[in-house]
RNA sequence: GGGCGCAUAGCUCAGCGGUAGAGCACUACCUUGACAUGGUAGGGGUCACAGGUUCAAUCCCUGUUGCGCCCA
């Protein structure tokens, strides 16, 4: 006997054990279909589940389970990815927390032994988490980026790349992160809008007393490093300046007048100070004019003066050498600081405004990003684009919804060389050595570099690996291939790439779907994934982002523990309509627990009635009308269930689930059962029983996928097999009885002459507790022995003494309802007011009033009856039909009154 | 500045050329033998605004307004 309710914190780890520990996750299994595979887009090692996760997990498991019922060979490959900031982040804070060395005292190989340690011990947290929504994924085949494997992969493409000339050393201004002391790729970079100053300084013109140029800048102490001075080519003011040169204050360099578009003459002044080696748009002015591009800030973001030391002038009231020197090893801050003093000091400061302006910070820790002229490792990703926008654009890899296409051909159309080096220590150690005079030799390993060092030297001379590390996206671009074996041809690899849909949010469609493009196409030969389905990112219920700051973030696991996976996941899938954000809050998890326990207890009651399991039981050999109607209505829902799927409508597929099981199992079927169900052991009940206990099964089928847990729960306690054997049970196929049409037109009659009957009864307010009898007029014959048939019935929902005919006097004081070419007449002298009576007649009778009007609108309009699709007139002029038909019953029965 | 998306019942959202829908909330009634995490019934919408196309527009087109996001 199943317990009053489902308890889902008892249960859902022993069920969860059970799927694991019998394989049932695993891709290959004997027996299976086509390979449907998904790969996780890896989650980073350091984090914990958010609700975010619990989105994209709870579609890609609701997605592998319902193709794993389909007979579907199903990978979902799980692993994590070694996130190299955000992990050196967390060892280094923990380090420091507890009092221990830091990174530089334990060196390299220290701390990164250190980091691998972290990792075993509290890395990956978030696998464990994956296991508390239920994620069906293939935990043997779990990987991560730094495996030997993966990183055999990463040394592969590297040296692959570099030989074809993909991968290359430039110097350039590059996102620099001051406080980790890296290189940052375009995508790490976050810009914030702040309120900041725009600074007014005069810079005097070369041989004149009065003349001075005014430029505007929110970065006054890169002004060290400023080497021209750009105005538009056509703004009058400046024109006749184009050509000559201005005395830079503080340091008293020369620095020309340029004439460039970059300068904007609505913005400031319209005269912009040039700062190549700070600034990307300063730079490619810089390039454009061949400007030189001195450094004056380190990998600190502190002053050095070293590239400007030599050209030092004082001039008095201008520059001044001793002032200058002192700026060395200020912070950037401290520096703006005293470069606007002594600026306004000297007279050289115009004014000062409020202004709102963009900041780069870095998406790890936070820092403000320096733009530094440096020289890294370079992607070619320009070229490894081509092919991938091409994919798209030949319908290869689809985006659902479409729309995202646009932006992916947008940021891949205008892509930037990536930079792949960082200067960290944990991660993949970039695969190139140089020699004492720099040359390089990239190879697989050391010894393959010695070989190339000695065939290039003549002799051994030694060579020191570079000391960076790749971008951690670097590992996971090639996450679709490496996981499977490559660079080895593997069984793996032949077999499930290239998969069939990524899942994430669209804002990792840089990030992921872009570079595993990329990579896919340029190794593989062959796109990552068919399909991309981008869905929207989980708000809280007010549709603000979720963050720490706000602290308005839901923690998935709370929710498991509060409702259960179950609940939370259908939750997921039914607010996830196509590329909407989903606003979440616990009221909604609620309303969906409601779902799981109506589930459940409409179970019980199949349980209390004796339904269970029948082996061999045909549906297609049902008898009663009821039996198939139930079986026309199920598979009506299957087939919405699956094509919902198919589209990727997780709404739609709840929506479907919810109906069936709530608005036409239990309201309905289970209802109209209950008198059959105990009658005994007639054949009409053993039939029965075992229809309710065919559609329970395929409920739990159709619903497993969204909520594995319950599901799993009741199919075992029905005996419909062994524990844990739902999940790899058979998807239900679509079988509509023959003939069942019949019964669907006999229930919806009855259904609607209940739902009559009761909205007379509420609106009359009848009380409960008074049987009515009621007499049909002007019924067919055929009508009237349907009603007799479901006499039992129809008294039972609607309250209905007796059901007979009216004969020649109509009794008085009765209230009546019009269903179909009959009058249902309920004879309540004395209880109900005539008066209200007459007033919802007649509302009814102006309803239909109002509805004949706009038909007949319609048909008389030579037009429409000229063009519109004849099926549509058609249609229309039945309707007309019957509402006129209603309208001389509603007459009829005021009349009657 | 460029691009994209959204605007439908009090709220959250489906729908999408011809009949305006769901869930929640609300109102009234019901402790009826699975379920009060329930049942029954009801009220509630010039489908943002203005034009256009069409026999017909919430739906297609153009513009406007408001909100959100991405890129610069």
């Amino acid at each position: 006997m199943l317990n009053k309710s489902f308890s889902p914190s008892d249960r859902e780890s022993a069920l969860y054990r059970r799927w694991e520990d019998s394989g049932r996750f695993a891709a290959g299994a004997a027996g299976q279909g086509a390979p449907f595979t998904i790969m996780i887009p890896p989650p980073n090692v350091t984090g914990t589940l958010h609700m975010g996760h619990a989105l994209t997990m709870t579609l890609q498991d609701t997605l592998i389970r319902w193709r794993r019922m389909q007979g579907r060979d199903t990978l979902w490959q799980p692993g994590t990815d070694h996130a190299g900031i955000a992990t050196q982040l967390v060892v280094e804070r923990a380090l420091a927390a507890e009092g221990g060395p830091t990174r530089q005292d334990l060196g390299r190989d220290g701390f990164v032994e250190r980091v691998w340690h972290w990792k075993g011990e509290s890395g990956g947290a978030i696998t464990q988490q994956l296991r508390r929504i239920g994620a069906s994924l293939d935990w043997e085949r779990e990987r991560f980026t730094m495996d030997d494997g993966l990183s055999q992969a990463v040394r592969e493409v590297f040296v692959t790349l570099f030989r074809e000339g993909l991968i290359y050393r430039d110097t350039r201004l590059v996102n620099w992160d001051p406080v980790f002391r890296s290189a940052l790729s375009d995508l790490e970079v976050e810009n914030k809008e702040v309120n900041g100053s725009l600074w007014y300084i005069r810079y005097p013109v070369e041989g004149e007393t009065d003349v001075t140029i005014t430029v505007a800048t929110t970065r006054p102490e890169t002004m060290l490093g400023d080497v021209a001075v750009a105005v538009h080519p056509e703004d009058a003011r400046y024109t006749a300046l184009i050509g000559r040169n201005l005395i830079l204050p503080l340091t008293g360099r020369r620095i020309p007048i340029v004439a460039d578009e970059h300068s904007d003459p609505e913005k400031g002044s319209g005269a912009v100070k040039i700062t190549p080696a700070h600034d990307f748009n300063d730079y490619e002015v810089g390039r454009r004019h061949a400007l030189a591009m001195p450094s004056v800030l380190d990998e600190g973001a502190r002053i050095t003066l070293a590239d400007i030391v030599d050209d030092l002038v004082s001039i008095e009231g201008l520059a001044d050498v001793a002032f200058v020197r002192a700026l060395e090893g200020a912070s950037r801050e401290d520096a703006r600081k005293r470069i606007v003093g002594e600026l306004d000091r000297l007279g050289w400061l115009e004014k000062i405004e409020p202004h709102r302006n963009q900041v780069p910070h870095a998406e790890r820790g936070g820092a403000v990003v320096e733009p530094r002229l440096t020289t890294q490792w370079y992607c070619d990703a320009a070229t490894l684009a081509a092919p991938a926008i091409e994919a798209v654009e030949k319908g290869d890899v689809t985006f659902v919804p479409r729309q995202w296409e646009n932006t992916f051909f947008a940021w891949m159309r205008d892509i930037q060389p990536w930079c792949i080096s960082r200067q960290l220590w944990w991660g993949h150690r970039i695969p190139a050595w140089y020699g004492p005079d720099g040359k390089v030799f990239v190879a697989h390993s050391e010894a393959d570099a010695c070989a190339q060092a000695r065939q290039h030297y003549g002799d051994d001379t030694p060579v020191v690996q570079d000391e960076d590390v790749l971008d951690t996206w670097f590992s996971s671009a090639l996450w679709p291939f490496s996981t499977l074996g490559w660079p080895d041809s593997t069984e793996a690899l032949a077999c499930y790439y290239p998969t069939d849909v990524l899942v994430t949010g669209f804002d990792i469609i840089f990030f992921w779907v872009a570079r595993m493009m990329m990579m896919g196409l340029h190794f593989m030969k062959d796109v990552p994934f068919r399909q991309v389905l981008i869905h929207g990112l989980v708000r809280d219920e007010k549709g603000q982002k979720m963050s720490k700051s706000k602290g308005n973030g839901i923690d998935p696991l709370e929710l498991i523990d509060d409702y259960g996976a179950d609940a939370m996941r259908f939750t997921i899938c039914a607010l996830t309509g196509q590329g909407r954000d989903v606003k979440l809050g616990r009221k909604r998890v609620e309303e969906y627990r409601s779902f799981v326990t109506k589930l459940w207890n409409a179970a019980r009651f199949c349980e209390m009635n004796g339904v269970a399991p029948v082996s061999d039981f045909d549906p297609a050999t049902a008898q009663g009308v009821l039996a198939r109607w139930i079986l026309a209505e199920l598979s009506h829902a299957v087939e919405q269930v699956t094509s919902a799927l198919e589209a990727f409508r997780f709404d739609e597929y709840a929506a479907a689930c919810y109906r069936f099981v709530w608005n036409r199992f239990c309201d309905w079927f289970l209802e109209f059962a209950k008198p059959v169900f105990s009658s005994g052991d007639t054949p009409e009940a053993v039939e029965l029983r075992a229809v309710a206990a065919h559609v329970l099964g395929t409920v739990l089928k159709m619903l497993h996928p969204g909520m594995p847990y319950v599901t799993e729960e009741l199919w075992h306690a029905f005996g419909f097999g062994p524990e844990g054997s739902l999940m790899t049970s058979s998807w239900p196929v679509a079988n509509v009885p023959e003939g069942s049409e019949d019964a669907q037109q006999e229930l919806d009659w009855v259904i609607r002459f209940i739902t009559e009957i009761r909205t007379v009864r509420a609106e009359m307010n009848v009380p409960p507790s008074r049987l009515s009898p009621v007499l049909l007029r002007d019924a067919a014959p055929g009508t009237l022995a349907r009603a007799r048939a479901w006499e039992e019935t129809i008294g039972r929902m609607a309250r209905v003494s007796e059901i007979g005919e009216v004969g020649e006097v109509m009794p008085a004081g009765s209230a009546q309802a019009v269903l179909g070419e009959a009058t249902l007449v309920l004879p309540l002298a004395g209880l109900i007011n005539l008066e209200v009576e007459r007033a919802r007649l007649g509302k009814e009778l102006s309803k239909a009033i109002d509805e004949i009007g706009k038909v007949e609108r319609k048909l008389n309009n030579a037009d429409f009856v000229a063009r519109a699709k004849p099926d549509v007139v058609e249609e229309n002029r039945d309707r007309l039909a019957s509402f006129e038909a209603d309208k001389a019953r509603l007459e009829a029965a005021l009349s009657r009154i």
